[in-house]
DNA sequence: AAATTTTATGCAACATAGTTGCGTTTTTCT
DNA sequence: AGAAAAACGCAACTATGTTGCATAAAATTT
């Protein structure tokens, strides 16, 4: 029995709403990571596009979706998998762009490798952004 | 005696104009790395917005800066200190973001690691982007 | 050095992306 | 079911980025 969009919003106390149900399937239902373009594209005017930003800000805070540095300047947005909490992410995983798709997909399995950083920084967060080809386009 | 606006522009073959030496200038007193939004404030209307996205497209292309894709969705733009060339670039250093000044800044010697795809995944370009606290604002 | 060609710039107009306030609707709580 | 709290839709606005074209500046040729 997998876990639905209803379960996952009760877990994190957030009401439950249509919006919500149907942009969180949405995720659930997608292997690679969304913009908020492809959620408005998908849902064409079905609501607001004010909601889904409020939305993506929400599932950020409590931990339900990881956001996804681009090159392009388009962030993109995955769900955790992770044991990640309303306070912080613990996204630990690379992440792969396909220049030939374009898909961005979580490498669920290849986790950020730490480096050692010049005295006096001091990190909180790691983001590896792979881009290349992927195995569905190779 | 230190390498001038000119000089790079030169050896790439570019239009000695004023508007690209005063935004190399920029980026050569510049310690960290400038978005387009810094680069428009410093300059205020001196030169037009337009002119600044098409100077560091120019810029890119040639290989005299590189892109830092952030969280934030603002693209961050460094001087490629690597030999960089029109056809691509080699900037293979680790960036990091200062949460406290902002900043952002490459760690020219923190080389990024390479890291084992699964099978099938073919990379081209790798962007490691650590946040935290920058060794001035600890 | 002047004329010609090539290239870059500024402007306008547009397109896309993201934010904020507020009245209405929906959800939750009692 | 009714009251309180939260989310939504709409409008208006700001910011960001793109394109075409006339003008200006730079490079090249004569
Ligand atoms: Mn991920
Ligand atoms: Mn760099
Ligand atoms: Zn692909
Ligand atoms: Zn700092």
């Amino acid at each position: 029995m997998n876990i639905t969009a209803d379960d996952i919003l009760k877990q994190s106390h957030l009401s439950i709403t249509s919006s919500r149900i149907k942009i969180l399937n949405l995720f659930l239902e997608t292997k690679g990571a969304l913009a908020h373009g492809d959620i408005e594209k998908k849902f064409g005017g079905k609501f607001d596009r004010v909601t889904i930003y409020r939305t993506l800000q929400t599932f950020l805070d409590k931990g339900i979706i990881h956001s996804i540095p681009t090159a392009d300047n388009s962030v993109q947005y995955a769900l955790c998998k992770d044991d990640c909490t309303a306070g912080h992410h613990h996204d630990q995983h690379v992440h792969f762009i396909c220049n030939q798709c374009g898909n961005t997909v979580c490498l669920d399995d290849v986790h950020v490798p730490t480096v050692k950083l010049p005295i006096g920084f001091t990190s909180t967060q790691v983001h590896m952004i792979v881009s290349g080809i992927c195995k569905d386009c190779k």
